[in-house]
RNA sequence: GGCCCGUUGGUCAAGGGGUUAAGACACCGCCCUUUCACGGCGGUAACGCGGGUUCGAAUCCCGCACGGGUCACCA
């Protein structure tokens, strides 16, 4: 590298939201960077217009800056060797594009869609590969003339030198060579005179001077094309560093239309996620810190993080995994934050009006801290609390027997009287507690003899939150109502 | 199919010539808690196969198998 300065880029297209994938990238990138005090460059690789979605970039800056991952150069901040995005460099390419021209390194070619598809239908019938044929490669300018005479717009095709050996000399996976044999001439700038990905990052990694280029397997068999073109332009190349990718359960590339799991940061985002959690959880698929800390913040990782541990073998994202790393995060986090998250998810339950009062937020709260050990992300919340928002109370066939055991009644009516003797005021959860040590001298009966009844019968579930802390937010009212009803089934 | 990458428990993974082959998630059991949850302790479970090299291979080499990626006027 000519500047010892570290300087890595995440280049998305703007084609949707903030991909799992993609934020691992940003996330590797973003964690080398300020780990070698350099910098993390967001760059918009917007090329593939038809492919462009408008609100991209703001939804991908979006989630990134959510994740609590903050970059130096961009669209946004500007930087020193802006823009930041293609369509606005298209001058720039056309520069580089001519001087590949005009020394023989690339050509124009005016195959047609029709004749590329008809020549791979052929070289499929013959039971060979499809590759460029390279019909167009050593043109005279006379049928040059001829084809622009027909009004062909050409595209241009990058020269690839034949009986070469490329080396892309990967920081993760060593050194990886790859023949020319089996690159076609690639196109680099489309027949709108727009250049393809291929060129344009080459053009973008150089004059931006990065560094690392750290990124998914995917791109693995680009290196090489991308390697040939530094070389043709007399650029120095980037360190490469090519992650392995991350699966969904069935061991495939997690794909965009894949429904099997949810693909989006933002989706995860919505279910009330943490995202010191993801990012958590992310910086562990692919990259293994030396010991055995599993527990990270952004911080620590950034002290810890090197290109060397990063994993060449795929991995799967394990949503159970995810949902401890975040309810390990949960458990630590401040209540009004988790109810800040749950409250819309209650609302969309239809558990809670649009407009929260103050009394009822305090009261939400304190549901909230109930659940909070147990809870995996905010959106859990509505199962785990639906017994709070029935007005009508069934229980399962699988507590019925709890219900039915011999000394039931007598318990549920003593802890019944016990309550009822209590004034509106001191309805707490300390005299409920009261009440069911009472309930217990009086009767004989203690612990899943006593409290599996009264737990049951409030509750309609065997496993649920604290007792005292439940009754309470329940209220005296109906805590009474079902022990009424339990106490008919008992 | 060509090229490329990979292969340690169900999953994430450490270990890179000599280890009882770590740890985490999930699962199961026990303990704690007068119930539940949290937590603690413990358990089940792995080096793809075949050849080498070596006193010794999960570790190095070769082959095979399997999995994946990529072969666009997508990134």
């Amino acid at each position: 590298m000519s500047s010892q300065e570290v300087r890595v880029r995440f280049a998305p297209s703007p084609t949707g939201h903030l991909h799992i994938g993609g934020a691992r990238s940003a996330l590797f990138n973003y964690l080398y960077a300020r780990h070698h005090g350099g910098k993390f460059i967001v760059r918009i690789e917007d090329t593939d217009q038809a492919r462009n979605v408008e609100e991209a970039t703001d939804k991908l800056m979006t989630s990134l800056k959510w994740l609590g991952i903050d970059w130096d150069e961009s669209t946004d901040v500007g930087g020193p060797h802006g823009p930041y995005r293609s369509m606005e460099r298209l001058d720039t390419y056309q520069s580089y594009l001519n001087q590949l021209l005009e020394e023989d390194k690339a050509y124009y070619c005016y195959m047609t869609e029709a004749e590329l598809e008809a020549e791979r239908e052929a070289q499929l019938a013959r039971g060979e590969m499809p590759k460029y044929s390279g019909r167009d490669r050593n043109l005279t300018q006379e049928e040059r003339e001829a084809f622009e005479a027909k009004g062909l717009k050409p595209v241009v095709r990058f020269k690839v030198p034949q009986g070469d050996t490329v080396v892309i000399d990967d920081a993760v996976r060593g050194k990886v060579s790859f023949e020319t044999e089996g690159i076609g001439d690639f196109v680099i700038a489309r027949s709108d005179g727009v250049p393809t990905y291929n060129f344009a990052v080459v053009i973008d990694d150089h004059l931006m001077k990065i560094s690392h280029v750290i990124r998914g397997e995917e791109h693995l068999s680009n290196a090489p094309r991308q390697a040939l073109v530094f070389e043709a332009l007399g650029f120095e190349k980037p360190k490469f560093a090519h992650a392995s990718l991350i699966l969904n359960p069935d061991r495939q590339k997690m794909s965009k239309r894949d429904e099997s799991i949810m693909q989006f940061v933002e989706q995860y985002k919505e279910l009330g996620y943490l995202p010191e959690a993801i990012v958590n959880f992310l910086a562990l698929l692919g990259w293994s810190p030396v010991g055995e800390q599993e527990l990270f913040t952004i911080d620590e990782l950034i002290e810890q993080f090197s290109l060397e541990r990063v994993s060449k073998a795929p991995a799967v994202f394990d949503t159970d995994k995810l949902a401890w790393v975040n309810n390990q995060y949960v458990k630590e986090a401040d209540s009004d934050r988790l109810t800040d998250l749950a409250i819309p998810h209650l609302q969309e339950a239809g558990h809670l009006e649009a407009d929260v009062s103050a009394e009822k937020r305090e009261w939400l709260k304190k549901l909230v801290k109930l659940y909070q050990e147990q809870m995996h992300y905010a959106a859990e919340i509505v199962p785990l609390s639906k017994l709070f928002f029935q007005k009508e109370i069934s229980y399962p066939e699988e507590v019925q027997p709890v219900l039915k055991e011999e000394q039931v009644s007598e318990v549920l009516s003593h802890f019944k009287s016990e309550v009822e003797q209590l004034e509106d005021e001191d309805f707490n959860p300390e005299n409920v507690k009261k009440a069911a040590k009472t309930t217990q001298k009086a009767t004989g009966h203690k612990g899943k003899k006593l409290f599996m009844p009264i737990r049951v019968a409030a509750t309609g579930q065997m496993h649920g939150p604290e007792l005292p802390d439940a009754i309470y937010l329940l209220g005296k009212e109906t805590v009474l109502a079902r022990l009424d009803q339990a106490l008919e089934i008992a």
